[in-house]
DNA sequence: TACAACAGTAGAGTATGGTCTATACTTGTT
DNA sequence: AACAAGTATAGACCATACTCTACTGTTGTA
């Protein structure tokens, strides 16, 4: 599919899918037999891609983490063990985020008490 | 204190405290008796202040958040239950990053076990 | 009194993650 | 053929959150 299919697939802007592009993302691959254009060509794994990128900056990772994520994932460059060492460092991220979340939920429900208890 | 001091205790630098000071989050006070200076002077709810920044940024909320947050905890002038309100939006969207925390846990799990699949 | 250390303000510069504009070429429909 | 819609590239622009520089004035110690 070229990327306005793609951009309206996942609702990603064609600005935003070109910038992760530049980015190194994703990549689109380009027609060799047809020399009249050099438009992008992008499949479903480019699809799959954008969610994952949509996921995780969504609990906050940055691109070069997500870079990290899909270049762990989706090539044969690195080993099983360079795959599993990436991966599980993201979980020990998210672990660490959760813990952190758990306590600011914590101290906002003390600031709740507080707050209720200088009203009466 | 003086803004030295309190970087030192906070381990926040000068240039950033004077960036939440801009930016509205923390406000030093003027000595009016002292006339051959303007130095603002720091003190205790102050140092809370920033901690309480430090833990905020660290769980993902911007400079404008936590804006809100403290002047639901520190101000008098909004009412109780408009305080109440603010603290219990901040704790639903806490629940919200902890429930994609733990999505994103699950997706990279599935990851490591067809990782490792593939590599039989 | 000299002078280093510290305080303030204004504004420039940086990194991240987009978002938009200009320009030029290609494709598809009438 | 005309022309709207789609595509690519380069680079400008924006918001957020700092980070640093330049410059000026104050304080404290030798």
């Amino acid at each position: 599919m070229l990327i306005n299919e793609l951009s309206k697939l996942t609702g990603i802007t064609i600005h935003t899918i070109r910038f992760y592009e530049k980015s190194g993302l994703i990549q689109g691959k380009r027609d060799s037999t047809v020399k009249s254009n050099n438009y992008f060509h992008y499949d479903e794994e480019t699809v799959e891609k954008l969610a994952l990128i949509r996921d995780a900056k969504s609990v906050g990772f940055t691109i070069s983490e997500i870079a990290q994520l899909i270049h762990a994932w989706y090539t044969n460059e690195i080993s099983t063990a360079e795959k599993l060492a990436v991966l599980d460092e993201k979980l020990i991220s998210i672990d660490e985020r959760i813990k952190q979340l758990k306590e600011m939920k914590k101290l906002i429900g003390q600031f709740k008490k507080e707050v209720v208890q200088n009203d009466c």
